[in-house]
DNA sequence: GTTGAGCGTT
């Protein structure tokens, strides 16, 4: 196979890929922005996601053939054409299927709802999983990489003055409130959700779940697993694995019509055929399996009424769009498959232990701040480390505009 | 083994 010259040059190749960044732009002519390898010479999908949210793989044009060319992508990894990454600009890829037509409709409907409503208020952002020792200084200073900040507030006990590891923060514009709530913030060194605030809620927003129960989990699935799985048919913003294991886990899209498309499904995951349904209101009644039988074929959509402008309208396009099932299944058997086959082959998964590194991910919050006083959990904190952390600080701006305008559409219904 | 934390002394 490799001769001793070419196992050099290999080698050689890896040397100098070490600390490295490759070029990726949203359109072959605009501006690249640089994007760190690993120490491999791979770069992972989720380091591209992290700026370009939505990313399902890279493409570039060969020097040779002037032709596009694919990425050669591997369970979240992308690996470096023949020649390596070199100088060249790869394009990102977003997640085309029959989202393609929807995602225009969205378009179309977001630019008008925009057209009429203007510029939409912001409202204030709920953080939580502050560190305690985090001051609003603190938060001032890193909320502002993103924009304007209005005001930020540390929520204190009232006797003690120690923070009670939640805050508020509210930016002027609201497309740096969309960016902020869409990813998560490594805050003094733990990561953090912001989000709208049950008070900012409206109680009777028809319920149009941008979040899915994901049923027979297997304990080996990590919430980047699921995200770098579930990223394929949309942005990702959230993973909630239960701790501890319990066999199931929530998926939040950004687009609601993402989750709804995805109920019923049975999808596999790392080999495993996983259970896609809606997920129930967090602190609602029992009886979840009579009100599946109303829910009915599966597509939670229908089920959610529709009252209010924004989410009447898109919904509206979602029904006349006519994803049946079968439409739906085709799409989906072709996204799948590659992500079956290669559940099936490769499970050498990069995480190591499932329980604490696992859902560090995920929203779900291992740290044992309290109780544990000073004792040292900086392995919780180092488990954190996964790629699409997108270590905040790096200014908003990677934030692109197409994704903007789905996030527009969105009202100010749910917080996740 | 199929439904998740935590929400604001204005």
């Amino acid at each position: 196979m490799l001769n001793e010259y070419e196992n050099n040059q290999e080698t050689q190749l890896l040397d100098e890929m070490a600390d490295m960044y490759i070029r990726v732009a949203e359109e072959e002519n605009e501006e690249p922005m640089e994007i760190p390898t690993e120490d491999d010479g791979t770069v992972l999908l989720s380091t591209v996601a992290a700026q370009f949210p939505g990313a399902c793989g890279l493409r570039y044009r060969s020097p040779i053939s002037q032709c596009m060319r694919g990425v050669r992508l591997v369970e979240g990894v992308l690996h470096a054409p023949e020649n390596g990454w070199g100088n060249l600009i790869f394009v990102v890829n977003y997640p085309k299927e029959s989202a393609d037509n929807k995602r225009k409709m969205d378009e179309i409907d977001a630019s008008s709802a925009k057209m009429k409503r203007g510029d939409q208020k912001t409202s204030d952002l709920i953080v939580l999983g502050l560190p305690w020792k985090t001051t609003e200084q603190d938060l001032k200073e890193y909320f502002s990489t993103f924009g304007d900040v209005i005001m930020v507030q540390v929520k204190r006990d009232a006797k003690t003055g120690n923070s009670k590891g939640f805050g508020f923060v509210r930016f002027t514009d609201w497309e740096t409130q969309g960016k902020v709530i869409t990813q998560r913030h490594m805050i003094d060194g733990r990561w953090c959700d912001c989000k709208l605030p049950n008070s900012k809620q409206g109680p009777d927003e028809p319920m149009r779940s941008r979040k899915v129960f994901v049923g027979r989990c297997t304990e080996d699935m990590t919430s980047d697993d699921l995200r770098q799985f579930f990223m394929q048919y949309g942005e990702v913003t959230d993973v909630f694995i239960p701790k501890p294991f319990r066999a199931f886990a929530f998926v939040t899209f950004a687009d609601d019509q993402i989750a709804a498309s995805l109920c019923g499904e049975d999808l596999i995951i790392k080999g495993v055929s996983v259970h896609i349904s809606n997920a129930e209101p967090k602190h609602s009644g029992r009886g979840h399996m009579m009100d599946r039988a109303r829910y009915g074929n599966g597509f939670g959509a229908q089920a959610f009424g529709s009252s209010s402008r924004t989410s009447s309208s898109s919904l509206g396009n979602f029904s006349n769009f006519n994803l049946n099932p079968a439409m739906m299944a085709a799409a989906q058997a072709a996204l799948q498959s590659s992500w079956g086959m290669m559940g099936m082959l490769a499970q050498q998964g990069q995480s190591a232990t499932p329980g604490s590194s696992a859902s560090g991910a995920s929203s779900a919050r291992d740290q044992t701040q309290y109780s544990t006083g000073n004792s040292n959990y900086s392995s919780s904190s180092a488990a954190l480390g996964w790629g699409a952390g997108s270590n905040a600080a790096g200014s908003g701006s990677g934030f692109n505009s197409s994704f903007g305008s789905s996030m527009e559409s969105k009202s100010t219904g749910w917080g996740m």
